[in-house]
DNA sequence: AACGAGTCCTGATCGC
DNA sequence: TGCGATCAGGACTCGT
């Protein structure tokens, strides 16, 4: 599913293959995906649009156009963006097709379709109040010495259910919310109001670290998750405790738990982590 | 107000 | 072998 990590892979790859392309046509939509505008207006708005820049906040991924107009991009679960050549075969699910000028296709795929495509201006989209408001970014200056507000620390929820809050920090999910309470050696399952000072900052800086580490391994293709370029990542093979309850824990060999926490699998070790 | 539960959706997997 | 049931989960909506 893609996380933080795997949303700015794919930004990475996107970038210099679509900036200052300009994108030519729209070859097929599928409006159940569009969540804004309508499709006429949709079309209107990036056909012979050039883009400026490709950038990411959160999970969000954002293609800037010259009419100063995002083009918003959600993967959900199962959704990729990639470029592809013209005469790629159209796999099914395949909702939005984007031809560049020059030549190239810009695919979004998602077969779950969870995911979801929005165009508008800023302003436009954050008053329609469908761009939900974020937390800060874990990998943004200044992040490793974030202290979670107020409410954080005095909420009954798990802190589990707090990591994957993106009102609270910005592109955890299930995967790296795990990874990064086992770094930290923090049970998942916590109260996080419970959590003292110094266990905080060793969740933080335990995300900053998975994340990163995820990146440089260009992400976890757990199953659907593919790169701009629809390769997989090879950050599974490095994960600790997502997808591996009743195995050894890799620190200290003892059976990881699975449970469940706000309607998520969630794996920990109960030895390492208190 | 804040939190849990239900909802959407398809493909992979499991058991009979 | 084949088919139905089950599960996975990001973000939204809806109750409590």
């Amino acid at each position: 599913m893609p996380e933080l990590p795997e949303v700015e892979t794919i930004v990475r790859d996107l970038r210099p293959h679509l900036s200052g392309r300009r994108l030519e046509a729209v070859r097929s939509l599928n409006p159940l995906v569009l969540r804004h505008p309508e499709p006429e207006r949709f079309v209107a708005g990036v056909t012979g649009a050039e883009v400026r820049s490709v950038g990411r906040r959160g999970k969000f991924i954002r293609i800037g156009l010259e009419s100063a107009e995002l083009l918003v991009v959600h993967l959900g679960m199962s959704g990729t963006l990639t470029l592809e050549e013209p005469d790629v075969q159209v796999r099914p699910h395949t909702h939005l097709r984007l031809e560049l000028a020059g030549g190239g296709e810009l695919r979004f795929r998602d077969p779950r379709r969870f995911g979801r495509v929005l165009l508008g201006s800023e302003e436009e989209l954050e008053a329609g109040g469908l761009l939900p408001r974020l937390g800060p970014e874990p990998l943004g200056a200044g992040f490793s010495s974030w202290v979670p507000p107020e409410t954080v620390q005095s909420s009954l929820r798990t802190l589990k259910a707090v990591l994957l809050d993106q009102s609270v920090v910005a592109g955890c999910g299930n995967i790296y919310a795990d990874e990064a309470c086992f770094l930290a050696r923090v049970r998942p399952t916590r109260r996080a109001a419970g959590l003292r000072p110094r266990e905080w900052q060793r969740v933080v800086i335990a995300l900053t670290v998975v994340l990163r580490e995820a990146i440089r391994r260009r992400g976890t293709s757990f199953s659907d998750y593919r790169d701009g370029f629809g390769a997989r990542g090879e950050a599974y093979e490095s994960l600790m405790v997502y997808g591996r309850a009743g195995l050894p824990c890799v620190r200290c060999g003892s059976r990881l738990r699975g449970t469940r926490i706000a309607g998520r699998m969630t794996v920990y070790c109960a030895r390492c982590q208190r």
